[in-house]
DNA sequence: TGTTTGGCGTAAAACGTTTTACTAGATCAA
DNA sequence: TTGATCTAGTAAAACGTTTTACGCCAAACA
């Protein structure tokens, strides 16, 4: 069966190709367009199920109703719930959502950029790393609408909307010296991306606030992407060689292999050991004991996420550039 | 800056426009261009950073170098991983992947492949709620690949990729069986679908082959899309009522919801209670103690699904149906 | 009467590709 | 020499829309 097209609506309704497409397009008051005639053609289009070819319509328009989200990894429970979240919004207002991995990857990543340019995408959701500052540039000069999320690129001029990073870091650390703990780990990653930096910052700021003197020891860095056994090695060296009593884990990935290798060392979590995860997973909940996190709000970053890019989507001129940051909370358990 | 077309490559490079197409398009040879005018072109088209608008090709082409891919929900850990892992192989194959999210509602997803239909994708990997089939239908007779996954729809005839969730399950209860437990629980979603029915298939099957009785009040259904805390107080009421020794948790975040309404009853997992969950998930593995589970080959599946899919999409000709089952493996913890 | 105006609608260009069918000249075989 | 074949390329149609500019008729106006 070949698909229908506006001609054989055009051809069945005896009118020409122009009436069809001001009447698929809400135009035809405005173009005076006869009620009967509106009557007749919409009654033939939704007999036969036509649906208008989007990718004509793309070609001929030069938009998608596509917004491209760009992250770090789908397979991530904060990433996959953000992606729900805005995919769910968007789809309300008509825009579909079409996403992909970078694996912090910067050549996937200007390739995922350059590939949903070539489909025309209307606008841009991208958790940056770094690297790609030019790539974006140039989409901005472009003048298509670019919001960056979870991870700012300060070189970068346009939308912005993520947790605070160095505050939640900080009142994390405050909150163990609080409970008496002072020989405080960091358990972070390599890559370079700002919100990495700043819960860094954010430990070292409130230590140093606190009169306790930071030390390199006690910040162990895992590389990205490295393998997770490896990983717990290292932990389990960490945690065993040095006088520890709480640990920051800056990521919850990092928490979770945290946790494995705790179990493994024996090592019981409680008075001797605190522990705080960054970003909140269902794992710290049912831990016994279970296990104080910081919660990026995320139903808000998706809100506020959603609500920018279409603002600028809707506007014809550029929207004065936005810098949303979002308190992040401590869920102590 | 225009967006560079074909056109100003041809009038850079003093060719026409077909001969740029050619050159692009690897057919140079064939269509014997000469080697200085492939080089020129190349040149400049290296230079000039040109793309080909997808769009346009896919306009000509009628097809798009796209996947959809359709699933319950992305932010289900299951669907998550198994949506990176296909992405992931398809991208190597010069695929991208578009998904998007049911929530289990036939409505949405119908709009769904309408959507995708009219983005012109070239084939569907989806995991189906009831009451599409008769979109799928129109989707095969309309000579596009589909491969379901997760749950067949045996009316419908076509590829098909899934663990063997009978056999699973029923391994679970032969476990606990041989455990010495007898007062075996199943926790179960009311939604309609082939995978969750056949675990419940394998429960009672388990059951009478062992000569205990299948006793109707021993099984909760909870309703699908329900609110956590409403299912955490029928598990509380299910747990406290009966005098039960195992139970089953036919889905992941049944099993979480579970935990947690054990957790909050002050009930010990381990000798007077043991645990099955039905898709792993790092929170068992953590959990003390830690959860056995059943656990699904998703890397299996994803390279099943992407190479029937891929088969299918290289040949012209419509493939014979395979039906893939692949064995689950229960981890005993 | 002749000229505007408004109502109703259409023809055709344009979006950026791919692909089919063709051409002009060179070489070759008989 | 003639016709066939090969080489190197091109013109133009087609994909399915949207949109601009226009046409025609009837009514209103002066």
């Amino acid at each position: 069966m070949k698909t229908l097209s506006i001609k054989d609506i055009a051809v069945k309704a005896g009118v020409s190709i122009t009436t069809v497409s001001f009447i698929i397009n809400g135009k035809a008051k405005e173009k005076s367009i006869s009620e009967a005639v509106i009557k007749k053609v919409e009654k033939i289009i939704k007999e036969s199920g036509y649906k208008p070819n989007q990718i004509a319509r793309s070609l001929r328009t030069g938009n998608s109703n596509i917004i491209g989200l760009i992250i770090e990894d789908i397979s991530n429970s904060f990433f996959s719930r953000i992606a729900r979240l805005i995919e769910d919004k968007a789809y309300k207002k008509g825009y579909k959502i079409i996403y992909s991995s970078t694996e912090n990857n910067v050549e996937k990543a200007k390739e995922l950029i350059n590939m949903f340019k070539s489909r025309k995408v209307d606008g841009y959701i991208i958790s940056p790393t770094k690297g790609i500052e030019e790539d974006i540039q140039v989409l901005l000069s472009d003048n298509k609408p670019v919001i960056l999320f979870d991870r700012n690129l300060s070189d970068i001029d346009t939308h912005y909307v993520g947790a605070d990073h160095f505050k939640a870091s900080y009142q994390s650390i405050e909150s163990f010296i609080k409970n008496g703990k002072g020989k405080i780990a960091l358990v972070t990653t390599d890559i370079d991306v700002e919100q990495i930096i700043e819960r860094f910052e954010g430990y070292k700021k409130a230590l140093i606030d606190h009169d306790i003197p930071y030390n390199d020891e006690l910040v162990l860095k895992i590389h990205f992407n490295q393998d997770e056994a490896e990983t717990i090695e290292q932990m389990k060296s960490l945690f065993s060689s040095k006088d520890i009593d709480a640990v920051l884990f800056a990521t919850n990935y990092l928490a979770i292999s945290g946790l494995k290798a705790l179990k493994q060392l024996n090592k019981k979590i409680g008075d001797e050991l605190s522990v705080i995860a960054y970003d909140d997973h269902e794992v710290f909940e049912l831990h016994t004991p279970s296990i104080s996190a910081v919660q990026q709000p995320l139903e808000e970053i998706a809100e506020t996420v959603i609500q920018l890019i279409l603002n600028q989507l809707s506007s014809k001129n550029k929207l004065e550039n936005q810098k949303v940051i979002i308190p992040a909370k401590l869920i102590e358990r």
